[in-house]
RNA sequence: GCUAGCGUAGCUCAAUUGGCGGAGCAGCGGUUUUGUAAACCGCAGGUUGUGGGUUCGAGUCCCACCGCUAGCUCCA
């Protein structure tokens, strides 16, 4: 007999070798019918796992997050079978699940067309109305490398051979196999629902050098409900494209004739920038920042001493030549913080100097990257560099990472996720820097956010070329994550200008620098912006806050005088004084997003009120005017 | 950059199989003077992304380039 603890710590008696879906059983049926998997001493097993010594046991069930992990796996294995009855030919790459699905990649000469991912589909329901138990079968690796070799499975062979133990898993299904670790549902019919998203190309293993696969997106859930809220979020995600909205509300566009990946600012579109920028300048100045004007270009040399011509310039737009110097257009702000740091003698008494800077950098980005304000090749950085000592690092950094949650509160963003990214072991040509300059950095960031008590995920790899960064990644309104903030610490700058400060003890210290944003970069913010109010900005951002529309030409005048008299309070006010019906000016008003419609006509002129319709109320009724702008004031004030 | 797909009026979309490029909205001109999500009539709008080719004939087929989209890789 063995002991087998659940969770709840009761333990129970079984005979060996009972497995864990007899065990779910014996609890109770409920849980048998929901079980999909278990958990031995934490390693998820198969239900058919015969427990063979005292253990404990979790069962996981379709209600969890794990058990709708087990679930897509198992499709996506399902999906390869379709694909291989289908294809014969089919190379099998991986196929994991990711967030929200699962995918798997194939080696296949013909390209898989929507008809066919149709077809892949209705094969996969035939395989799951087959009802076929799902097996787990364990070879020794030799033999695991010889049956794939036979079975041509090349990217297979690899996968196996970069594994250390002795002994393989592979699932199988009727004629199909798979290498895979488990655990799997024990049978196809346990799938409900599930659908084919998308085909796109991916590199075997992620590396560019490698040849190219195809790989069909797709996802799995226990009830058609779940699924169809799921299609219902992407249909949401699309509504709020921000390509969709800023056409739609005429705020930015890009051109064929200018360039891709350059954003042209319309009227509506820089009016917003420009009220995110003051507010992102007057709380700089509140903290004790300065702001700096840096140019868009400087010669070549600049580049080479900051390191950025050896280590960024796949990134840099080519040398522009002029009078027979070669000048590059900046890619960052940071070597021209440094040339003013330079411009005189520093005392440890000016330190922490803080330097602001909206600086609009260019850089090239490959042109499959490139994808609406989000990820473009000019933009506007709410960039700073901070000139401290060792000793002031850890509070600096701690400023800006409340600086960074206050911009993204004020903002509407209240979730994010932090990263901290670090150097990638073994590819030491990437970065710039000694390693005890690296750890110093490293200890830094992270000493500042365990001091904050604020979770964070190391990134081995995702580092800057000149020093680790904390990232962080900000959840909109949708749930999707965004990179926001960055901080940055960097040794290597000050080291190559050789920028220094003088001491207490009268002797020469190097600087220490930060390199950080709040809000990441004025394009891709907006751009997020757009998707995370779907264009429906509070009053404060909004870049028309209100319109007064006249119900007929008797009520023009009285529009016009109150629109110049809500201007002049600092209000961005339209008036609507055109020849059409008032439905049809609350109709444009309301597509155009716009929080505050006032209507105007004789009954208002009357009594000196506006009549006002909020988008999000609809008919708020009649309010005079001094109410109205109270209203509205203390609405903007608390940026509601 | 790579794989796949797409490109018709400002926007959203039509155009048998290769056979004279249309509509709605927006715009402009009139009529109408209107009370909380679309009044009516008319006008104008295009070398079908660009350049080649095949064909009696190309929006439609082929090639190249430009741009866009979904991903891969990369990133603020």
């Amino acid at each position: 007999m063995i002991k087998v603890t659940l969770p709840d710590g009761t333990e129970k008696e079984y005979e060996k070798n009972t497995t864990i879906g007899e065990v779910a059983h014996s609890i109770n049926g409920r849980l048998h019918e929901k079980a999909l998997a278990g958990k031995i001493g934490g390693i998820p097993v198969d239900l058919s796992y015969p427990i063979k010594e005292d253990t404990s046991l979790l069962v996981i069930t379709e209600d969890t997050e794990e058990g709708l992990d087990i679930l897509r796996h198992s499709v996506a294995h399902i999906m390869a079978q379709a694909v291989k009855r289908l294809f014969p030919e089919a190379k099998l790459g991986i196929g994991p699940t990711i967030e929200n699905g699962f995918y798997y990649d194939f080696g296949l000469q013909h390209s898989l067309t929507e008809d066919d991912i149709k077809r892949i589909e209705e094969e996969m329901a035939e395989i799951i109305r087959e009802d076929i138990p799902i097996k787990r079968v364990e070879l020794s690796r030799d033999v695991a490398i010889k049956k794939m070799e036979e079975l041509g499975q090349s990217f297979k062979v690899e996968l196996i051979k970069d594994i250390e133990d002795d002994v393989v898993s592979f699932y199988t299904q009727a004629e199909f196999i798979d290498l895979c670790r488990g655990p799997h549902i024990q049978r196809t019919g346990v799938v409900k629902v599930f659908k084919l998203l998308n085909v796109a190309g991916a590199y075997w293993r992620g590396k560019e050098t490698n040849p190219m696969l195809q790989r069909i997106y797709g996802t799995a859930f226990f009830t058609r409900k779940e699924l169809d809220r799921y299609l219902t979020f992407l249909e949401e995600a699309q509504k709020r494209d921000h390509r969709k909205i800023g056409r739609e509300l005429d705020l930015f566009s890009f051109h064929e004739e200018g360039g891709p990946g350059l954003a042209f600012w319309h009227p509506k579109g820089a009016r917003m920038r420009s009220i995110i920028e003051n507010f992102w300048r007057e709380e700089h100045f509140k903290r004790g920042y300065d702001t700096v004007y840096s140019p868009h270009i400087a010669k070549i040399n600049l580049w080479k001493t900051s390191g950025h011509w050896n280590f960024y310039r796949e990134s840099m737009y080519s040398p522009i030549e002029v009078d027979g110097q070669e000048y590059i257009l900046k890619p960052m702000n940071c070597p021209f913080a440094v040339l003013m740091y330079k411009t005189k003698l520093r005392s440890y008494r000016d330190l922490p100097l803080r330097w602001g800077e909206l600086g609009t950098v260019y850089r090239y980005e490959r042109s499959g990257v490139l994808h609406g304000l989000l990820r473009v090749r000019g933009f506007t950085q709410d960039d700073a560099h901070i000139f401290c000592t060792p000793g002031q690092l850890e509070n600096e950094i701690l400023g800006v990472i409340e600086l960074a949650q206050f911009m993204l509160s004020s903002f509407g963003f209240h979730e994010y996720e932090i990263e901290l990214s670090v150097r990638g072991k073994g590819e030491k040509e990437k970065y710039i820097g000694r390693d005890e300059v690296w750890e110093h950095a490293e200890d830094a960031l992270k000493t500042a956010l365990e001091k904050k008590g604020l979770p964070y995920i190391r990134m081995e790899g995702e580092a800057k070329f000149y020093g680790p960064a904390i990232d962080i990644k900000v959840k909109d309104a949708i749930g999707r994550g965004w990179q926001g903030p960055t901080i940055q610490v960097d040794f290597n700058l000050p080291e190559r200008f050789d920028i220094q400060y003088v001491g207490p003890d009268g002797l020469y210290h190097q600087v220490v620098m930060v390199h950080r944003t709040v809000l990441g970069a004025m394009e891709r913010f907006i751009g997020c912006l757009i998707e995370h109010y779907a264009g429906d900005f509070p009053l404060w951002i909004a870049p028309v806050q209100m319109r007064i529309l006249s119900i007929t030409d008797m009520h023009i005048d009285y529009a016009k005088k109150l629109q110049a008299r809500l201007l002049l309070k600092n209000f961005r006010v339209e008036c609507d004084t055109g020849n059409a019906k008032i439905n049809y000016k609350i109709r444009q008003g309301t597509l155009e997003k716009i929080p505050y419609l006032l209507i105007v006509g004789d009954k208002e002129i009357q009594s000196g009120t506006v009549s006002i319709r909020s988008r999000k109320k609809g008919n708020e009724g009649v309010l005079s005017v001094e109410d109205f702008i109270e209203k509205v004031d203390s609405e903007v004030r608390e940026k509601r």
